[in-house]
DNA sequence: GTCAACAATCTTGTATGCAAGAATTTACGT
DNA sequence: ACGTAAATTCTTGCATACAAGATTGTTGAC
């Protein structure tokens, strides 16, 4: 039971903020979940840094940890990255795409099927999350996909609210078939193509959603 | 004098580490810290986590941190990471270059300019880290430029074994000269295949000298 | 002489204590 | 009644204490 605290409240605390059930701009009081996980403040505060340093946690000096509120513009950007990111994952996995690559990215875009055969949303949304992890494993280089899921899992918590648009679902999974397509075929021009516009236009999508959201939010206000 | 010493311990641990002063490998006893900087465990510890996370540290649970130490397959992948990042920037820079970026960009590449004349080694070093932070910044992208400068300053240690490969000053810098025109002239396409290629060469001759190293380190056995 | 097991030591991981800055509340003046 | 300032309270940042695993050295047996 020693020496495995902080990885432990680390995971805790991502899977809360990926989970949506601590909300962005959310302050992380230190003796609070300290009581909550029945430790120490020592343990909690070396998760938060962990979780500062990846992104989902920030840390203002003096002033305590808060979830990561992304701001307009900062998710503008960040989905640009992931864009850029994930448009060089498929370039080189159309390059490089083993035999058991294939079999995963099959599996993962068959789970995608079901779920929109299912209208399941629920279903759909980590069949997506394996689906773009099965393509940064296909680059063969572990570097870059490790680096492509931390920024994956970043962005999960405002990626949650986007499923909410109208048949986002199908127009997604459209978009991997092509992606599939072109990676199958080894064409990693057209894979990175079409994988840059899968994520941009995510992006896109979520930006016009949250414009309404803040918009509503701005013509009733209430405390929060 | 509260609450400035794990970022100030950050910062001076990052820049033994990036200078060389501590190398890679070796192991960073947390007293030992402590002691040399006249501070006690705890904020050591919490800038070792931040270090870890940032890439330039290794943490073994109950082992102990230690200066990450890339094997031959990590720096390969690492430097594929970065090529495909600064294309991304070089392409998007091309686009959205703004006037005050050209200046930057002109200002760190005279800087070279400069160091190359002399034969400045030490000079072209820092110029070089500059220029390439000033293409980062003309994509406008803050999020990206961010994430292009952390795998910078990550490789740091390594690069700079590299610039004892003869003659590699000149043909960096002649490099640079070829990105910069296409970088002005919008070209994005060709802006971004040069700089990739710029980066993985960098790869791949500071990979033949690794490999010439470790030959000799290995005809030439000693205690570490 | 070498290898293995045990003991002493060292180091990390977590808990707790304390001081300084931030937030909040209260009291006072206008 | 409202705004400002002082005081109280709360929370973080760092120091210290302690326990458990890792390391190292020693001793004994083969």
């Amino acid at each position: 039971m020693r020496g495995e605290q902080t990885p432990r409240l680390r995971e805790a605390l991502e899977d809360d903020i990926v989970a949506g059930r601590l909300r962005p701009g959310q302050r992380l009081d230190e003796v609070g979940l300290a009581d909550r996980f029945g430790v120490s403040r020592t343990p909690i505060r070396e998760a938060l840094i962990q979780l500062a340093a990846s992104g989902l946690v920030e840390i203002r000096p003096r002033r305590g940890a808060f979830v990561v509120l992304l701001g307009p513009r900062e998710l503008i950007e960040s989905f640009e990255l992931m864009a850029e990111i994930e448009a060089s994952c498929a370039r080189l996995a159309a390059q490089r795409l083993g035999p058991s690559d294939r079999a995963t990215i099959a599996e993962a875009h068959a789970a995608c099927r079901e779920a929109v055969a299912c209208h399941d949303e629920a279903a759909y949304y980590p069949a997506n999350a394996r689906f773009h992890a099965a393509v940064y494993a296909a680059t063969g280089n572990r570097v870059l996909a490790g680096e492509a899921l931390r920024l994956q899992r970043g962005l999960q918590p405002y990626r949650r609210l986007q499923l909410k648009v109208p048949r986002r679902m199908q127009a997604s999974f459209a978009e991997h078939e092509a992606i599939v397509e072109a990676l199958f075929a080894g064409d990693g021009p057209a894979a990175a193509e079409r994988l840059r516009a899968h994520v941009l236009v995510q992006g896109e999508r979520f930006m016009t959603l949250l414009a309404a959201l803040q918009a509503e939010a701005e013509a009733e206000p209430r405390a929060g």
